[in-house]
DNA sequence: TTGATTGCAAACCGTTTGCATTAGT
DNA sequence: ACTAATGCAAACGGTTTGCAATCAA
């Protein structure tokens, strides 16, 4: 059923599949749809969008699977998760750890931003004034993108 | 049922209470104690804590009717939500726009810093390379504060 | 008086859980 | 064979809705 080999995985998907190994867990298609899913989608991704996705090519899933499927890779450090303006949960690689991700809570596009330099400079303030570790990578930063910031505010009415 | 005068309230009020006469809408006692215990609470607040805490004096008061009033200060500019890291909304005071409000993912604390400089600075930067307006004060900052961050970091298991 | 506002109850959405079945090892 | 993992269905918590009753204006 499991037809790959796990070496021929690349980045995350060889990395979890040994850890579960190391665990005495299993590797399961749904496992490795999930993860190669997560591995694709650059950026913040929901539960729901990977069940979706999934489901396409493996219309079994379950959506229960894949939040448990998520929180046992969140356990073993691999992703992480923050919510975004409407409160939904958006999930990502946690090694991405080198990008800001900027939300935009009009249109709901993010982006990802490389420099950390300027995020440092204002996390070190937070850090040496008031002791608070400012996780600014990991946590999505809100606001409004380039296009919705010079969008008309509102339909007049 | 309403027995104090509209001038007698303190600030929000007051303007809310304006605002509401000037739109066609009513002063109930619900909005009332809402209200009061938005002003009262510095920092941010559940929907939830909110219904619980007018409960107590105001035993009849719903659910609904605090999530339709937050709705409503909402639209009128009053109030603003984001959402912490566990995904549940908070509610603040609107024109508190001179804080960042800083949230430990931890243990769910939250701490209010004046000094905005620091963070003008980083929205500065986002703003001219990416024409991001980031929104750093009206969304919750996610970290660990000082007491975390120096805390063991899991009971060994 | 009258229409905005409420409480109620049910619907809703994303997430979590218990359990019998399936399937990776 | 052993037991982790799944699908299912029901429960959950927070939020939203339709509607008849209420009450601020």
């Amino acid at each position: 059923m499991i037809h790959s080999e796990p070496g021929a995985e690349s980045g995350l998907a060889s990395i979890a599949i040994a850890d579960l190994k190391r665990r005495g867990l299993r590797l399961t298609p749904q496992r490795l749809m999930i993860l190669e899913l997560l591995e694709q989608s650059s950026g913040h991704i929901a539960p729901e969008d990977i069940y979706q996705q999934v489901h396409r090519r493996y219309p079994m899933i379950n959506r229960s699977t894949v939040h448990r499927t998520l929180d046992m890779l969140e356990e073993m450090g691999l992703v992480r998760h923050g919510h975004v303006a409407d409160g939904a949960a958006r999930y990502h690689l946690a090694r991405d750890v080198h990008h800001l991700h900027l939300v935009c809570h009009r249109c709901g596009g993010a982006m990802e931003v490389d420099d950390l330099s300027l995020a440092s400079a204002f996390a070190d303030l937070l850090q040496t004034r008031f002791g608070f570790r400012a996780d600014l990578t990991h946590f999505p930063i809100s606001g409004l993108c380039a296009r919705c910031a010079s969008a008309p505010p509102a339909p007049a009415g």
